[in-house]
DNA sequence: GAGGAATTTTTCCGATACGAAAATTAATTG
DNA sequence: CAATTAATTTTCGTATCGGAAAAATTCCTC
């Protein structure tokens, strides 16, 4: 940091620029978990070294443009991501792209599943990716219920859908489905290997 | 975990930075020029010199962060201001084409989409698959616009996709996309070969 | 076109960002 | 809890940024 002491009674470019700074290594870490991954990681994405990377995200560094720039590329984002007020709900102009492997993941028993564009709030679709390991008829889960509606799209193998009050469907790759989703429900993998799924919910009001 | 594969080529900070670095300086000479003021004038208002000013303007030195906040308030903008494309108003004559009413299959030069559902009104989502022909660069129609949001999956191949005020992106086989969809939008097939995409769109007010 | 003032660009060197590797802390396993 | 591994932070030398002032360019006014 550039020292404090200046004669000239001029705005001192310093003064007031920590707490920002801090603001921003703040939103680039919130970037980085959200996807899940290591300092290591958005080094190897972005080209930039773990330490400088660590040093920002604590704002005590200033980072050059040309740093911010392959940041936000490796993250895959736009620069002004990075200056979106916070609460960044979906703003009117949105741009997103998720390149394959980038998302925030949750996983139980039999069932991974990682949300798209996890920077995202208040988005009207919801829309993740889902692998269903082979399983145990003893595994299932209870039915989930949530308000609105949800599309399903098999993208590998195949998916028996238990719906509450219906007979089970058995989905192959290519098929889909689209349902009230406060009607209970449950997906599993069809066959003896893992499955791949994409679902989309519409938002849930107040929910995570 | 295990070390990531290095045979893909780490990408080098510096490059392609240099164009984007150009345009940041475009964009605030811009700003500064449209407010009638020096390099002296913007010096004394942000602290910072003349010199740094200048150079950054034309693309010879990347800022800090705390010196581009610095011109921020100095100029009084939000940093944001510094990356988001603004004059970017093109393709005149191009309208919303909204996909209103229940079809099944549309067709166009080189565009085949079917309408996943069309039985099943005022769904809140709208999921469609799509082939996008390989085609010539002649080819291609307008920007597509209409209220809500979209997502897209590429399924099969890779798509380039054309956005309003933004850089093409291009989506590889398990990309996606999720953008507002009042953006100008258009995709390609990045290929010689077809591409078959996944897109869900908001229902759109007043449709069907 | 010549002089002169205003503005921009270049030069030079001290201050700071940046990366590689060491040191520390956190997480995991037996 | 010890041992091991993963993840983050700190250290330190080098490359680059950034400011003051000189040099060059552009913009007047006559």
């Amino acid at each position: 940091m550039p020292p404090r002491n200046r004669a000239l009674a001029r705005p001192d470019p310093t003064e007031m620029a920590d707490s920002q700074r801090a603001e921003f290594g703040s939103r680039l870490k919130e970037l980085r978990r959200a996807r899940g991954w290591t300092l290591a990681q958005l080094a190897e994405r972005s080209g930039l070294a773990v330490s400088t990377i660590s040093k920002a995200e604590r704002g005590l560094m200033s980072l050059t443009y040309d740093r911010m720039l392959s940041l936000a590329r490796g993250i895959g984002v736009d620069m002004a991501e990075f200056f979106t007020a916070e609460g960044a709900v979906f703003a009117p102009g949105s741009f997103a792209v998720a390149p394959k492997g980038v998302f925030q993941k949750q996983e139980t028993r039999n069932y991974v599943y990682e949300m798209l564009f996890p920077e995202i709030r208040n988005k009207a679709m919801v829309p993740m990716m889902g692998t269903l390991k082979a399983h145990d008829l003893m595994d299932f889960d209870d039915f989930v219920r949530h308000p609105g509606q949800e599309f399903l799209l098999v993208l590998e193998g195949a998916v028996t859908v238990f719906a509450e009050g219906k007979a089970p469907v058995l989905l192959r790759q290519g098929d889909s489905l689209y349902f009230d989703s406060s009607r209970g429900h449950l997906y599993a993998s069809a066959g003896a290997v893992d499955a791949r799924i994409l679902v989309v919910c519409t938002e849930v009001e107040g929910g995570a």
